[in-house]
DNA sequence: ACAGAAGCTTA
DNA sequence: GTAAGCTTCTGTT
């Protein structure tokens, strides 16, 4: 070794027992053995050797070597029996990753020393001194302070958890003295670890100012007569012998007899098999891979090897068997993403062959239940290291829970203040980016310390979210899909841990929420957000938050999420949901999460016209009701307006609602319109113009986002419990149609200069779905046909031809096709049309006897319901309906209508799905730049360029019409109208 | 400040 | 008769 060399000493041993403590463990998949340490060890060796320039050290060595210690028992026993008698046995788990971490030193060809009777730190300050000795540099690998003393103008040492260099300006800083006298120091302040003695009363500071006063020990125990402080001079006095003693304990010995010397150390380039047979043996996929590229060794070529595994009654034993590779995941704890692409799960409870998924459901029922949950033990991330080695360990897991905590419930306005990641059940973490002291100060507080840049934090995240092989698993995935997408990350593959409860219990009582979820499948109440947030008034950010506290609350949220994922998931393949998961639940998420974020453009003006058009209006009626009452009422007060028309004004036709106050329904003041009343037509007339104001041209600008100067809409994927999406903030499946004055809001919605908004809206889908499931030949007919479906049906019923048909006949003919859309009674029927129960009755009877196919399905559905609690889309989609089989006879029609409409609704819901799922990229084949802005249910709206539209409408509507295909092939058409133009008004 | 009822908008 | 969400009023906390 010469001058211009740079020797590597890694303190193998302590090493071991801090990655221990500071990574989240993890098990090798195929039999549950504990490997973090050895992965930390192998990635962090792998990163010293190669990747130098990635470290702090910035220096590729010449020279490496790891040191161990040989075992507990040393010459400083000898010196003092109660040298570290303290300690107790090292963990269990920790025990069998001694030995794993030696072999690991030799895969990657690297000396691996120890000698019997020293520790480590003895035999890193002997080849120190030779290296000194030959004028090389060394850098000793480690943050353990019994070694700063060894520091120096040509030793330094480096923290790997910190990627921090340690050198003689950070030892003084550390500790107030200089390397040279930190042995002193060790001896006043002992080492309760250790069991080093020391002064009893002295602590570091003290002991850092005793030395800047006395130089060194020997002068301080010669002159403690001469300190000041009376408890500190008796103590120094009266244990002088034990700071001696102490030091000579903390002084390493820099001449321990070595066999051959430092030139043993040249460092050698990996060999590539070698190294990958033992980290394909501990099931270490990402750093094989990297292995793999940068040694160019084809890593499938490369077989296992067996490694030995000590285990814990035999520590230092011989050999106690063989880890036995994982030939192949089997097939119940394996996952598929989008691609097919197998993605490995860790399996706790094993699956064995022949394990029905049933069974695995059961086992992973209990796993999941088996270790309570305590926020208290969850972990702060503050610094990027450790948060790389949490990366590190999810890389190997393969699996994540992930979770974001932001100030608002909007994902587009959302800045991201924490992120939470578990890596297996009871190991989570939160990583805290954006807190601020808040307390009380006027000025607002600042930026609470120790928090990773956020941009440093998402680039140590970002490979890990966007890696084909770890699988993301996050409880209502959108929004956090919204979040991340605005920082640039794009997080895939994933589950959802709440669209698999929504698919395997749509319709069961308690929604698919976190808090709902955990109660029910783990018995667990999760904290609340108020309890730490406030509500209210006292609603306070999350970024106000005290740490800790947000810790156990976002960290607890990783870890819930992960533990549902292990319960809900087997339980998908158990009841044969899978394929409604992943074909129209999974792949619809990132589909939205794009509509959501492109928003449409809303015209302001447009709106802020129709609102004064409407205040004037409104106004006028105003006037003129408060003169025919004869005093100003709050006309928006249904309480007051019953007493005013049916008590004072004495109108006839009063009926009462459930609460006992006089009904002012719009039918109810119609009809009495009609009478020729003159209030009530008003009233209606007030209530419509406010409503267009209050609900859309005074509510939609306040949606305008700030930045995008367009309106973002947020979709439930799981609110409803037919499959149909939902929409809020605002609600854009809710936009006026019906009305002149209800359509103009519909002009405000516009396409940007140069565009066209396209609307394609499907043709009498629930119709048709129904004359599919239920098979009507007259109705397959009159679609394939083309027809007038309700002039068909009127024509069938009456016995009177479609040709010159009164409107009236039609009109019923098309109630009645909607009221069995709606699971018919004669009661609604007769309400929906204003005529006797008895003639709806026999509009019903009449009509099941032209089409007895109707019948059949409805009794068939019912029949099915009580059966087994549910009924089935055609696509398979299940919808529960648990109060079917009750004894209140309303309540079960109630549920026998309902899943009579779920089964219709539920098709045309799973149907337009499906197409939004392939539109995308049906689009992007036909190079054509239209996007999917909104859903209404059985209408999609489309903003694309105006030279493309020509193009653009037939690829929207061949997409839509054979949605369906291949899994059904239906023997109804599908039937698409799609119209173009710059408004939402003119384009529907 | 919140919850429920009434009423109205959509498919 | 099915499925949703939003606003206003009203009474309670």
């Amino acid at each position: 070794m010469k001058k211009g060399d740079h020797l590597f000493l890694v303190d193998g041993s302590g090493y071991i027992f801090r990655a221990y403590h500071a990574l989240p463990p993890l098990t090798r998949k195929s039999d549950g053995l504990p490997t973090s340490a050895v992965l930390g060890f192998c990635n962090m060796v792998w990163k010293l050797t190669q990747d130098a320039r990635n470290t702090d050290v910035g220096i590729v060595p010449t020279h490496f070597a790891v040191i161990f210690d040989y075992s507990s028992k040393t010459f400083r026993n000898d010196l003092y029996p109660e040298y570290k008698a303290n300690r107790s046995a090292p963990p269990e788990d920790l025990i069998p990753q001694f030995g794993l971490i030696r072999q690991a030193t030799r895969a990657f060809n690297l000396p691996c020393i120890e000698t019997e009777g020293y520790e480590a730190d003895d035999l890193i300050a002997t080849y120190c001194r030779l290296a000194c000795e030959a004028s090389a540099d060394t850098t000793i690998i480690s943050s353990d302070k019994d070694l700063m003393q060894l520091v120096g103008p040509s030793v330094a040492m480096y923290d790997p958890m910190k990627d921090r260099q340690i050198g003689v300006p950070e030892v003084i800083e550390k500790w107030g003295v200089p390397p040279e006298k930190m042995i002193d120091l060790q001896a006043l302040t002992g080492d309760s670890v250790d069991n080093v003695p020391g002064v009893p009363g002295i602590g570091p500071k003290t002991a850092a100012q005793l030395l800047e006063q006395f130089g060194d020990l020997d002068t301080l125990l010669a002159r403690a007569t001469e300190i000041k402080q009376d408890k500190r001079r008796e103590s120094i006095i009266a244990n002088a012998d034990k700071a001696r003693i102490s030091r000579d304990l903390v002084t390493l010995k820099n001449d321990v007899p070595v066999n051959g010397g430092l030139d043993d150390f040249v460092l050698h380039p990996p060999d590539g098999p070698r190294l990958i047979g033992f980290l394909k043996t501990m099931e270490f996929s990402s750093l094989t891979r990297r292995v793999a590229e940068a040694t160019g060794t084809e890593a499938a070529d490369v077989k296992p090897v067996p490694v030995i595994i000590e285990r814990a009654d035999t520590a230092h034993g011989p050999d106690m068997g063989f880890g036995v590779p994982a030939a192949a995941e089997s097939a119940a704890g394996t996952v598929t993403d989008e691609a097919g692409e197998a993605v490995p799960a860790t399996v706790k409870v094993e699956p064995k062959q022949g394990d029905t998924p049933s069974l695995l459901s059961a086992l992973r029922y209990e796993d999941a239940t088996a270790s309570k949950i305590d926020t208290s033990a969850y972990v702060s991330i503050r610094d990027t290291e450790v948060l790389k080695a949490w990366v590190a360990v999810a890389m190997e897991a393969g699996i994540v829970a992930f979770d974001t905590e932001t100030n608002s419930a909007d994902p587009m306005q959302a800045e991201l203040i924490g992120l939470s990641i578990a890596t297996a059940p009871g190991r989570a973490a939160y990583v805290p980016l954006a807190h601020k002291s808040g307390n009380g100060d006027l000025l607002g507080g600042g930026v609470v310390e120790n928090q990773i840049p956020i941009r440093e934090a998402l680039a140590t995240l970002k490979p890990l979210l966007e890696d084909r092989s770890v699988l993301k698993i996050v409880q209502e995935l959108k929004y956090d899909l919204v979040v991340m997408s605005r920082h640039g990350i794009d997080i895939a593959p994933f589950d959802d841990t709440m669209l698999i409860s929504y698919v395997l219990e749509a319709g069961t009582s308690g929604g698919h929420s976190m808090a709902a979820l955990s109660e029910k499948w783990l018995g667990h109440s999760t904290i609340a957000l108020k309890e730490l947030a406030g509500s209210g008034r006292s609603f306070v950010g999350f970024d106000q938050v005290d740490i800790d506290k947000a810790t156990a609350y976002a960290a607890e949220h990783a870890d819930v999420t992960l533990r549902l994922w292990r319960v809900l998931k087997p339980r998908l393949a158990a009841k044969g949901l899978v394929s409604v998961y992943e074909r129209l639940e999974r792949p619809l998420v990132p589909v939205l999460a794009r509509m959501e974020q492109r928003g449409i453009s809303v015209d302001r003006q447009i709106l802020s016209r129709l609102s004064g058009e409407l205040a004037q209006g409104a106004a006028r009626l105003e006037d003129e009701i408060y003169q025919l009452v004869g005093e100003r009422i709050n006309i928006g007060s249904p309480k007051q307006l019953g007493d005013i028309l049916f008590g004072r004004m004495g109108l006839p036709g009063g009926s009462k609602t459930k609460t006992g106050q006089w009904s002012t329904s719009a039918q109810l003041l119609e009809d009495l319109a009609a009478e020729g009343h003159e209030l009530p037509r008003k009233i209606v007339d007030w209530r419509q113009l406010t409503k267009l104001k209050s609900t859309y041209t005074d509510a939609l600008p306040g949606f305008v986002h700030p930045d995008t100067k367009r309106v973002h809409t947020s979709y439930a994927l799981a609110a409803t419990t037919t499959g149909r999406l939902s929409s809020s903030d605002p609600n854009l499946q809710n936009i006026p149609v019906r009305t002149i004055e209800g359509r103009k809001i519909r002009t405000a919605f516009i396409a940007d200069k140069g565009n066209k908004l396209v609307s394609a809206d499907y043709s009498q889908i629930e119709l048709r779905v129904l004359a599919h499931v239920a098979e009507i030949p007259q109705l397959k007919q009159a679609f394939a046909d083309g027809a007038d479906i309700h002039a068909i049906t009127a024509s069938e019923m009456f016995n009177v031809p479609v040709e010159g048909m009164p409107s009236e006949v039609r009109r019923r003919a098309k109630a009645i096709n909607f009221g069995i859309i709606y699971g018919i009674s004669a009661f609604g029927l007769a309400n929906q049309l204003s005529i006797p129960r008895e003639e709806a009755g026999a509009y019903i009877k009449k009509y099941f006897e032209r089409f007895p196919g109707i019948r059949d399905y409805i009794d068939a559905t019912k029949a099915y319901a009580r059966e087994y609690g549910y009924v089935e889309t055609i696509f398979g989609r299940r919808i529960h309906y648990p109060e079917i089989r009750s004894s209140n006879p309303s309540v079960r029609a109630f549920n026998e209508r309902a899943s009579i409409n779920a089964r219709l609704q539920g098709t045309a819901a799973d149907i337009i799905r499906r197409a939004m799922i392939r539109m995308d990229e049906a689009l992007e084949k036909a190079k054509l730049s239209g996007r999917m802005l909104l859903q209404v249910h059985d209408e999609l709206v489309f903003e694309t360029a105006e030279a493309e539209v020509e193009a653009t409408i037939p690829v929207v509507r061949h997409v839509m019409e054979n949605a369906a295909m291949p899994a059904v092939s239906m023997s109804v058409p599908l039937h698409v109208d799609a119209r173009a133009a710059n408004n939402w008004e003119e384009a529907h």
